[in-house]
RNA sequence: CGGGGAGUAGCUCAGCUUGGCUAGAGCGCUGCGUUCGGGACGCAGAGGUCGCAGGUUCAAAUCCUGUCUCCCCGACCA
């Protein structure tokens, strides 16, 4: 190509609305632009790294042995009210009604059209497994898009589904998945970690999650720094902490007035305590049961691990009239004292547990109450009491003994055990060998494909632009003709190119008649990881320049040597990036 | 959805507090000239229903009301 007739329309100034990284280099270079809210144009420059992430994906899941398929992405409603998801997913699944009053689904994800497909279709254990994928539009309405490409409302999915008889079908297979998935962020030159993950929302029992570090990700991933524990925030099991000692014999429990203060912060600021030594419970409604959460003042509650102690059933904060009628005081007030009996369960947290002494709700209006010690003035054990990890892990926490440390990161695939929760809802059922009807077990994968090129930018920058790794950048080699004027000058840029061509290089020819430093600016901004410069000075000495965006020195080498060296260069860089 | 901020030229923004002449700057764009290896300079130009709809006023970018959109923090969420 050459860039006089390309669209890529760099600019100067920074977008006003873009905040991290990525997101900015991507409108600067001319990559894409927003059209609304999460939703974003692929220009050329952009389009052609997102075709080479595709290509990449494309090979190694056809390597893996999976094929691929197109699935709509207008869905009925009814298949995703089958499995319940279509509450699940709520206001996230974009929705809406057709001529004929029927309600249709963006489809955020397909694991409903997928086991509808192998419901109808498979019948025998002689047909699995089967490995299945597609790369398309997927559309979450998210509450709040952000961070350019990495949290949008529409991007381009690689998710795949694998059907199988058995779990150890599926452990084969999603190992093979997981290999998978490590070649091809090798090959997009991602430093990436992989993690024990929640399967969340998916359901199923086992998921790892692929993190790129890197200060803007919205991720947090915990892990021991001997590397034996790794896994995100919403996993991230911790160490019970040790009990605390009492300093002297705590008094009995004492009731203070605490007028319209009920947050945690004014509850401190008043009594001139930390949010530490406060027991905040919080009134869960799953269901029709009504169940208490109890964690430490400064901690968080995982709304993750508190569904798995409740076996899996979602909780959603209760809402005021339950809270009232379960502490029988306005909110803000609730404590874990005397409520046993009026709710279904109470999880508390170990970290409460270890607690000595501590300030919480009275279960009355305006009141809190001091001296209360876990297991004296309200029971850690009981026929409906749960003592269990149920908070976020902090600073501080240890997992098998060993502190763990926190880092941030975008997470840019992650691979699911799913069992049969699908194929049971769906009838995906087959026949094994014995003649006996078995659901299908299954596993799911997916990959962000824009996340790839966003986390790409992320972790490789510099302040003048992009610097691509060789197998996504939208063009392998820049040949820049610093005089385009000078006929001599611009007939050494254009043999140089078409040899490059012919040789089966991705390059891009800087044609345009602009002054050098123009070119350079834009030739560092939209960062092709080789750059051929041609000019005036060196052509005369009968030699051109070859730079690598990432490294500040170039080597001249003589006019004739160009094409050679240069492919050269493409090839190590290329070789560099082999898993 | 709660809190905060912003909508004025293609882009980044000033002007608004205290209403008043033809609404400005830089960048970008067009033409001419000089320049020509790290975002050059000079001259000349094009480009705006000041987000939208009402209202107040002799007069509204500026004040009032409503509304839409965008961004940030939080909650929530692969």
């Amino acid at each position: 190509m050459r860039y006089s007739r390309m669209f890529i329309p760099t600019v100067k100034e920074v977008p006003a609305d873009a905040e991290i990284i990525s997101h900015r280099l991507m409108i600067r270079a001319g990559l894409m632009r927003k059209l609304a809210s999460g939703t974003y144009t692929y220009l050329p420059l952009g389009w052609r790294s997102l075709l080479k992430v595709i290509s990449i994906v494309r090979e190694e899941m056809n390597k893996a042995g999976a094929q691929e398929i197109l699935m709509p992405a207008v869905q009925p409603i009814e298949l995703w009210q089958k499995t319940g998801r279509s509450v699940d997913y709520g206001e996230t699944m974009a929705r809406f009604t057709d001529r004929h009053n029927r309600v249709n689904v963006l489809a955020p994800t397909a694991e409903e059209v997928v086991t509808s497909i192998a419901a109808n279709e498979i019948n025998s254990y002689k047909q699995l497994p089967l490995n299945i994928y597609q790369i398309s539009f997927k559309f979450r309405d998210e509450f709040r898009p952000r961070f350019g490409v990495l949290r949008s409302r529409e991007f381009i999915m690689k998710d795949s589904y694998s059907f199988h008889p058995d779990n150890e079908s599926l452990d084969e297979t999603y190992r093979i998945m997981y290999d998978t998935y490590c070649r091809i962020f090798t090959r997009c030159g991602l430093e990436y970690v992989t993690v024990e993950a929640e399967s969340g929302e998916m359901g199923g029992s086992g998921s790892h999650q692929f993190t790129v570090p890197c200060e803007s990700g919205e991720d947090t991933i915990i892990y021991t720094e001997d590397g034996s524990y790794a896994a995100n925030l919403e996993k991230a099991a911790v160490d019970p902490l040790p009990k605390e000692k009492a300093d002297a014999k705590i008094p009995p429990i004492q009731e203070v007035h605490t007028p319209n203060i009920g947050s945690i912060e004014a509850v401190c600021a008043f009594l001139k305590t930390k949010p530490r030594d406060m027991i905040k419970t919080l009134i869960y409604a799953a269901g029709d049961d009504i169940v208490a959460a109890v964690v430490r003042g400064d901690h968080d509650l995982n709304p993750e691990k508190f569904t798995q102690v409740l076996g899996g059933r979602a909780a959603e904060l209760a809402d005021e009239p339950a809270i009232e009628k379960v502490t029988g005081a306005k909110v803000g007030f609730a404590g874990p004292m005397g409520i046993a009996d009026k709710v279904s369960k109470i999880i508390i947290d170990h970290a409460v547990a270890a607690m000595a002494v501590g300030v919480t709700g009275a279960n009355k209006t305006d009141y809190h109450v001091r001296n209360v010690v876990p297991g004296r003035d309200f029971p850690l054990k009981g026929e409906n009491i749960i003592v269990a990890d149920i908070r976020n892990a902090v600073e501080g926490d240890t997992h098998n003994g060993k502190k763990l440390l926190f880092r941030r990161g975008i997470e840019v695939g992650q691979v699911f055990k799913l069992g049969t929760k699908y194929s049971k809802k769906l009838a995906a059922k087959f026949l094994d060998e014995n003649g006996s009807e078995k659901p299908c077990v299954m596993g799911c994968y997916g990959i962000g494909i824009n996340r790839i090129i966003a986390s790409a930018i992320e972790i490789s920058h510099d302040k003048d632009g992009i610097i691509w790794p060789i197998t996504i950048a939208p063009f392998e080699v820049l040949v820049t003709s610093v005089n385009q004027d000078d006929k001599q000058v611009a007939q050494v840029a254009e043999n140089i190119y078409t040899q490059l061509l012919d040789k089966g290089i991705d390059v891009l020819l800087d044609d345009r008649a602009l002054r050098g430093g123009v070119k350079f600016k834009d030739a560092d901004l939209i960062g092709i990881p080789v750059r051929v410069t041609v000019g005036k000075k060196a052509v005369a000495e009968g030699k051109v320049e070859i730079k690598l965006r990432r490294e500040s020195q170039s080597q001249k080498v003589p006019i004739e040597q160009a094409t050679s060296k240069t492919i050269d260069l493409v090839n190590s860089l290329k070789e560099q990036l082999i898993p």
